[in-house]
DNA sequence: GTTAAATATAAGTATCTACTTATAGAGGAG
DNA sequence: CTCCTCTATAAGTAGATACTTATATTTAAC
């Protein structure tokens, strides 16, 4: 029921790691410390904060990591980018649509809110349009 | 400077609001209120909750409103959608690629660094990468 | 007009998140 | 081994942000 990647677009959230991923891509592979540097520039960052944005880049499969020395290459990686993309492809074009599916996909939860909820009405609108009103 | 369309993915970065757009896309346009009641049935939300995160998502141009009567009418808005996809657009399989760039792109911060910033090192690397080491 | 419904805003609060400084750990150089 | 560099983690904190309840606003219905 993770309907979304929620990690990724978590991550693409932050400036700073829009940064990150934006720095990978141009520059390509780069060790931590040219990003604490590149990233300098622009704003007063610790490295600390820059390695803890790494991180979350890392969980969410938007960067990878690869250790060279005592130093860690990161690169943009595929895998978050695609599940940001993939996520997004369901909007393409498709909008304002007739809202046939919107009994599919309220129709359940209108049932099951009215037991579970505390008494919400409101369906009226919903059944309105569902017969086209 | 402004590299990144910022609200726009600080507005998909929230789970609530990315499932209040598959909730437009999947049933079309919505009056609110059945955004409410649809999104009552996975939280416990109140209305104004819902209220404020259909603010975000119209600031980032994610969703449209249109008056009907009393009830104000959401769908998504291709604008919003679009410059997500343009920005991830960017990171289509060009990955991990040689990094000439990597001059072009920290070359003028190396300098500016070098007397605006606490003296940081760490140019070393980016110099032995650059010559190719 | 009055009342009710749908939505938005105000104001206050708690939680989350992005930072900080300090420190640990791991690897290469001498 | 010792020292130094690079990166990550720990711990604490300030600010952002997602909520809450209460209320204003707007429109329709009577």
């Amino acid at each position: 029921m993770d309907h979304a990647p929620a990690r990724v677009f978590e991550a693409l959230g932050d400036p700073v790691r829009r940064r990150v991923l934006e720095l990978l891509q141009t520059a390509g592979e780069q060790p931590a410390g040219a990003l604490v540097d590149a990233l300098q520039e622009q704003a007063r960052l610790s490295q600390p904060a820059v390695s803890q944005h790494l991180r979350v880049l890392r969980e969410a499969g938007l960067v990878q990591v690869r250790p060279d020395g005592t130093r860690r290459l990161y690169a943009v990686d595929a895998t978050g980018v695609d599940a940001a993309r993939a996520w997004l492809d369901r909007f393409a074009d498709t909008f304002v649509q007739p809202l046939d599916a919107l009994e599919t996909e309220l129709a359940r939860g209108r049932r099951e809110r009215r037991r579970t909820q505390v008494g919400r009405r409101a369906d009226a609108e919903v059944r309105d349009r569902a017969s086209g009103a």
